[in-house]
DNA sequence: GGAAACGATACGCACCTGCGTATGATTTGT
DNA sequence: ACAAATCATACGCAGGTGCGTATCGTTTCC
């Protein structure tokens, strides 16, 4: 019995798995996924223009704009012109966007914590590090 | 440092570095990953009506009529009516889909194998069994 | 045996997505 | 100083996606 699945598969159904899991946590902090993805990124402190935030989390450049736009409208983040490139806008967290982003990933946490129950701490290890692996390779 | 990112995260960068590095293999041999997909399952043997194959590929099923069109018309599949059940259509590899799909299967293997080159056959097997273990769990 | 459920199929809709194009402001390279 | 590249932004387009609805033939269940 080589059930041998495709890694592509694999991750695909652990991917939807998480993702379904983690949406309705997500709706109840009136965050969308990639409203999350852009708070965390922007929380990780990595990402300077609007176009390098919009390459990190794979997001199309110009719908990045609109899903700024509902952001900033929220109080959640800010856009400023970059006094080095005044073509440039850098986008920050505000302190409400730091709290909110603070507790969807204490929930988000939470949620994988539920779904890793029975996975040992060294196979977690091995299990983000493989995956990093995968990500990052060639 | 804590690094740590969410696993969603993770599952999805993994999954789309995969997939970037398979689509091309995928194109090599005339197949979607729709395709390729209804292909590797139906040689799993495990579905049995259309519905069936749609509800466990996590596709849509008015979709994947069309999508099974295709495939019957490249003559890798057959759709036969059901015997015990007449308003379903059983659908089978014909013979040219066996061989496509193992064609394919084997190519789609080569990649990972690249993608995973650095990790300990241990890790490999831990990789896959908590991938299972998060897409089956809950 | 008649009503309700079910499978395959067709069709339309709303949304999301990537991609190309355009424009204005600003920087860079020569 | 002038041309070319760059960033943010707007707009549209073609394709993919999930979802609801409808029809037709068939099966299930009282």
């Amino acid at each position: 019995m080589t059930e041998d699945d495709d890694l592509a598969a694999l991750c695909a159904g652990a991917g939807r798995a998480l993702a379904e899991a983690e949406g309705p946590v997500l709706a109840e902090h009136g965050l969308s996924m990639w409203q999350y993805v852009v708070l965390a990124t922007l929380a990780h402190g990595s990402a300077s223009s609007q176009l390098a935030l919009a390459q990190q989390i794979h997001y199309d450049k110009t719908r990045l704009i609109a899903l700024l736009d509902g952001l900033v409208a929220e109080g959640l983040v800010t856009r400023s012109p970059d006094p080095s490139d005044r073509r440039a806008r850098i986008v920050r967290l505000t302190p409400s966007g730091i709290r909110r982003h603070a507790a969807v990933r204490d929930a988000i946490r939470a949620v994988e914590e539920r779904k890793l129950a029975g996975l040992s701490p060294e196979e977690r290890r091995v299990l983000r590090s493989a995956l990093t692996h995968l990500a990052n390779s060639d």
